[in-house]
DNA sequence: GAGTAGATCCTCT
DNA sequence: GAGGATCTACTCA
């Protein structure tokens, strides 16, 4: 086994959200809830680029209730519910007041698998495990008690091992079931690990 | 294999 | 009162 380092607030701080969500592809998310260590390598992430962006919450500078997180420190977790039922998993960047976001959306399981498959409800591990943003929370055990929280805390955090996805390993595409954010739905802002099969938006 | 509808509830208008 | 940064199951072929 490598070292492995949490990534610390100069990671998060950062302006290019952007960047931010390409370099997250190889990192380690770790979740310790009710005492149960879980973890995973992220394969899939999307960049929402706060005020400019018409598919994030604080478009045009809008805040809200829901959207509040989006303006906390670097490094605050943002979880949000999304069709009644799935909790999305967002990592914040940029200062304070800056609504920069990266949600996660899908991550390659490493450690408590068992935990994953009870949170779940399924019978053994199959690829949709931890594919897609939904399915990721549900594993881990994301929900919007953790939201407002940050990735310095022993409950939540990210590490970096020392992986490193070459350029030809790594594909954009522009983002998944933000078509009502019109013209911006086609920025190329998700970053996917080639070939992954915990990648979400494709067939198994 | 591809396409579509339904689930389900919190937030904002 | 409408709709959403989704997932699954079911239909049809």
């Amino acid at each position: 086994m490598s070292t492995r380092k949490k990534l610390g607030l100069s990671f998060y701080d950062r302006k290019d959200v952007v960047l931010i969500a390409r370099e997250l592809l190889g990192k380690i998310l770790n979740t310790q809830f009710d005492d149960v260590h879980c973890s995973g390598r992220i394969v899939e992430t999307e960049a929402y680029r706060g005020v400019r962006d018409r598919a994030s919450h604080a478009f045009g500078g809008k805040r809200t209730t829901r959207s509040e997180d989006l303006y906390g420190e670097p490094g605050t977790v943002y979880v949000y519910i999304c069709y009644g039922m799935h909790h999305l998993f967002n990592v914040i960047t940029n200062k304070k007041n800056i609504p920069h976001g990266v949600l996660i959306r899908a991550l390659e399981p490493m450690e408590g698998v068992e935990q994953m498959l009870i949170r779940t409800g399924k019978l053994s591990a199959d690829f949709t495990l931890t594919k897609g943003p939904g399915n990721l929370s549900r594993a881990l055990g994301m929900s919007k008690l953790q939201t407002g929280g940050n990735l310095f805390s022993k409950d939540i955090y990210m590490e970096d091992d020392g992986l490193r996805y070459k350029k030809d390993e790594i594909v954009v595409t522009k983002r998944i079931g933000v078509e009502s954010a019109l013209e911006d739905a086609e920025l190329p802002y998700r970053f996917i690990v080639k070939g992954n099969p915990y990648v979400s938006g494709r067939k198994s």
